[in-house]
RNA sequence: CGGGCCGUAGCGCAGUCUGGCUAGCGCGCUUCGUUCGGGACGAAGAGGUCGGUGGUUCAAAUCCACUCGGCCCGACCA
């Protein structure tokens, strides 16, 4: 009480975006820098909500009909060349394994030995390698679709990195599935979409746009990429996931093929869909406050914490026999088709101090229980999200429950929501747009800007200039046209077929 | 890969320009005491190859050379 804190993150969000993202990371003890450049340690608060992130998504996956498998690590270099976009797209980022063995040096170092015959990549993403191996699986229309999942690592060289947002090593899921006609993965590609925005605003609590990317953004090798585009509190955009049609493209560089009811060959069609460890990033920059991290109860991996208050030792036993009976009662309810997960924090710490620990990890409800509680049959109980805090006899408490989660989870949403809807606007001239997305103090630019809902032609040098001019690009082309249709193109004054999200982006 | 900055305790830093007592400070950590319902206070402690190698010197965290690593700005970023 005698320092005067007045927020538990400094900077915060308004006086240093950047660095409050970072801090909220340290306070809530979600990830660090390791001694690898760009790659990260994901601590265990961290890693449980990626648990849950996985959880979730996998029971999606597993109700669309995919099921999960493992392919390697390792992609032979050759596998990579194969496709020409695909190769431009990633050659820059690859670490490449050129030997398979240590020697001792002269002076007691160790050296590479062993050169390999070919070089192998450490896999950036699977597409290459996974169509490799369709190519063996695939021969008749019968062996399709192929609809496979797998969780994995891959690896970036990034040059510049971010905790969670950009980091060379990342955590994700991809999609690899194969089809006898277009339409088909057509259809799948777009299913997936929909199964990451179902996820983002459904357990994230977070709203996406879902739309199609502009040629400029499209995957390497893909005919066309979809993606679900969230706004930060940086008002920035952050691509949360994306989905490929891939055509017949890798078909066609790994030999996937097979004979139709017609019993003639034909290449078959693929797509490709992925989230990643970014999505916690995502989860971060949506919801949490001055007092850092807000973890959607649905992603949470405590949904309350009890606090047992001891102020003498007289009502200790007391206290802590009333705080493992409230838990198990808390442990028998479900929320969101899972136990409740509630944990006693029994640590020798000062209250205010443990208080703190929970609200800077963004437990959605922490409770209280001292000599009042336990001799009123109450509990002192207070919301992350909104910071209300209540007394509450224990009944009601218990009663409810399962449907105060609900309300943080959808309080959350409605507030990402209203962020996202304030921030928004629609603009019709280059005027300005550019004036938008100005900054008015250019040496220290303000948090600024937004989502600009603009009609665009589909001129690839009006997209290479804002980018040039503003840093600015266009999103994603929606696919639910909210934006009153047709109209003219703000940079050519060409006719648009409908508006595109416009925004700076991570 | 270009331009700039920085490596001193777990973290954040002072000291370097102008070489000189036993290398300091804050936070954190350990122990004890008093405290405890929203980030306590006091006392006593532990913790350092001053990024590395070589050189100059009676003497180097400090000067010189080389080298390794990191950060920022560019370029790059499904």
């Amino acid at each position: 009480m005698n320092k005067a804190v007045k927020t538990a993150i400094t900077p915060t969000r308004a006086e240093n975006y950047p660095e409050w993202y970072q801090q909220v990371i340290k306070a809530a003890e979600l990830a660090e820098n390791s001694d690898v450049r760009g790659c990260m340690v994901i601590k265990p608060w961290g890693y449980a909500i990626w648990e849950n992130m996985q959880r979730s998504l996998d029971a999606k996956f597993k109700a669309t009909g995919h099921v999960n498998a493992y392919f390697p690590l390792f992609i032979p270099k050759s596998y990579i060349e194969k496709e020409a976009a695909h190769v431009e797209g990633f050659a820059k980022e690859c670490a490449v394994v050129t030997h398979s063995r240590l020697e001792a040096g002269p002076d007691g170092s160790l050296i590479p030995a062993g050169p390999l015959d070919e070089p192998l990549i450490v896999r950036p993403t699977s597409e290459t390698i996974i169509g490799a191996t369709y190519a063996k699986w695939v021969r008749s229309y019968r062996d399709l679709p192929i609809l496979i999942n797998q969780w994995a690592n891959v690896v970036r060289w990034e040059m510049r990195t971010r905790l969670f947002l950009r980091t060379a090593e990342f955590l994700w899921q991809e999609g690899h599935t194969v089809h006898a006609t277009a339409e088909e993965a057509q259809e799948e590609t777009l299913r997936m979409l929909d199964v990451y925005a179902d996820f983002a605003e459904n357990q994230m609590a977070m709203p996406v746009i879902k739309g199609r990317k502009t040629d400029g953004e499209r995957f390497p090798g893909a005919v066309d990429t979809f993606c679900i585009e969230a706004m930060m509190q940086d008002r920035k955009a952050l691509q949360a996931g994306t989905s490929h049609f891939l055509g017949q493209n890798f078909a066609k560089s790994c030999n996937i093929e097979f004979q139709n009811e017609n019993g003639q060959l034909q290449h078959a069609w693929t797509t490709s869909w992925g989230v990643s460890t970014r999505l916690i990033g995502a989860m971060i920059m949506t919801h949490s406050d001055d007092d850092g991290l807000i973890v959607p109860p649905q992603l949470a991996p405590h949904h309350i914490v009890i606090l047992p208050v001891h102020r003498d030792e007289a009502s200790r036993a007391a206290v802590q026999t009333y705080c493992e009976s409230l838990r198990a009662e808390i442990a028998a309810l479900h929320y969101a088709g899972r136990p409740i997960e509630v944990a006693i924090d029994g640590r020798e710490l000062r209250g205010g101090e443990k208080a703190w620990s929970w609200v800077k990890k963004g437990v959605p409800l922490r409770v209280e229980i001292g000599a009042r509680e336990v001799a009123s049959e109450s509990v002192f109980t207070a919301r992350r999200d909104t910071g209300e805090k209540r007394n509450l006899s224990r009944g009601h408490f218990v009663a409810t429950l399962p449907q105060t989660l609900q309300d943080i989870q959808d309080n959350l949403l409605a507030r990402a929501q209203a962020f996202r809807a304030a921030n928004t606007v629609e603009l019709d001239s280059k005027d300005a747009f550019y004036a938008y997305f100005t900054p008015e103090n250019k040496a220290k630019p303000e948090i600024h800007g937004g989502f600009a809902l603009a009609h665009w032609d589909g001129s690839a040098e009006a997209e290479a200039q804002i980018k040039k001019d503003l840093n600015v690009t266009i999103r994603c082309i929606p696919l639910e046209d909210n934006g009153n249709g047709a109209g003219t193109c703000i940079f050519t004054g060409n006719p648009s077929k409908q508006r595109c999200v416009f925004a700076k982006s991570y």
